[in-house]
DNA sequence: AACATATTATCGTCATACGATTGAATTTGT
DNA sequence: ACAAATTCAATCGTATGACGATAATATGTT
């Protein structure tokens, strides 16, 4: 998947930082470094590194180089850092907190999206539900219908602020459909408790959005917990950090 | 208020982008006239155009110039995006959903800080609570004080998301602020539903927090949908963008 | 008129040079 | 010997010029 030299060099240094590569508050390569390593030029190295500077992850200044910014200046909220997190490996306590988040935030979106949905939204919401039950059907890519499903209702509550949490709250969705995945009937069990959210929105019915969506959310966030609970020796879930060479 | 270079190009234009000075899909000037117009070098000028990439205001292609990207892809949660727009005037459909969002996320929030708020967290909004009552009774910088408070509390719900929120949620804080210190008592009025929070807080009560903050967000709430009902004919509130000249 | 081709505007990348800032080493004074 | 002022040096910040890559537009051909 070759962008070009500026997103390579963003996505390397970014999944580098947000993977701990270097400790918070510790210094990158000079730029100089930079450049040898990864085999472009200074321009390139500068403007990645600002791109990182732009969503929180890192400081820069002379002489002081570049350092990484304690965790908590990191924008969470950037498609980018929960992309890099995801790819490195989600921990227990991120896991959490995005649960935290999901279970805060869904409910009342679903509250709002059930007053305000348009049927434009509506449609999409649906196209997103049918592709999520020809998945499970006839077998195909359940997961991305599934985002786009959330998404939709997210976008259907008319919130800026909530509609920007379906990237990082799609995180915690993939994980919950890869742990559903390894048992038996895995999503399908749950396409009829989706159709009971979306029921409730098409019938501007607040309360019971927010009650459907509630039963999905419990059902996930047990599934997690368990997860959590029998690996607790493992550090780290989700995909491994591999292959981090690019050049 | 003079920084650096980048920094003053970054806002510059990141200003002029958030105040609509372009208009969504349209393209900014190309990169040598924005040398010109604001005095700096094309190395500036492209670091600075990557910075606001990052954060989802525009994006860049060759032959298709710099364009504006819809709104729903900026980064809403970026404290630079935010004070940009608070700067150009917030207008009423983003007070609307910085109001939502509040009402979503600081009830949870302060459950969450009764349970895990730790003596140091403690401490801090203490601290922050202190400024705010020496500002009532013998002048001072009040708001300054109660950002630090709202602030320290979202940050003791331990959550990461939930703690960045509280830049977001400072642009909506300050407009409260600005609209009760019109009216007789002004803040003072509010110190003790303040209190009310933080001692449920210490107290580890999260149903006692809950309904406390539940009564400061409702007087906000109606203050503010007052001035924005009577107000109805002007398009924005906030401080005007005024002068956007800068070089 | 439809399609293939050439043109051109604009960003993408590279290379080099020098200025600005700041942490650390060095000197100096007491 | 210790502290304060000074010098030094590493690293980022900014400027400039050049050329390559891309895609929208114009041109030409069938």
């Amino acid at each position: 998947m070759i962008k070009n030299v500026h997103g390579n060099t963003v996505d390397h240094l970014g999944e580098a930082v947000v993977a701990g590569r270097y400790a918070v508050g510790a210094s990158l390569p000079p730029e100089p470094l930079l450049c040898a390593e990864l085999g472009v030029s200074r321009t390139v190295v500068r403007e990645a590194v600002k791109s990182l500077v732009a969503k929180g992850l890192i400081s820069t200044g002379p002489k002081v180089g570049t350092r990484v910014m304690p965790e908590e200046h990191w924008n969470w909220f950037d498609p980018d850092v929960v992309a890099w997190q995801s790819k490195t490996g989600l921990t227990p306590g991120f896991l959490r907190d995005l649960q935290d988040l999901r279970r805060v935030v869904e409910p009342a979106a679903m509250r709002l999206a059930a007053e305000r949905a348009s049927a434009a939204d509506i449609a999409d919401i649906e196209a997103a539900f049918a592709g999520m039950t020809q998945a499970v059907h006839s077998g195909g890519d359940y997961i991305t219908h599934d985002l786009r499903f959330h998404q939709g209702l997210l976008r259907a509550s008319g919130n800026r602020m909530l509609q920007q949490m379906s990237k990082v709250l799609g995180a915690l969705l993939r994980t919950s459909f890869e742990i559903s995945t390894s048992r038996p009937d895995g999503p399908g069990s749950s396409l009829h408790l989706h159709r009971a959210v979306l029921d409730a929105v098409i019938a501007h019915q607040p309360d019971a959005a927010e009650t459907a969506i509630r039963v999905l959310i419990d059902g996930a966030h047990d599934d997690i917990e368990e997860v959590l609970a029998s690996r607790r020796h493992l550090p780290k879930l989700g995909k491994p950090a591999s292959q981090l060479k690019a050049a």
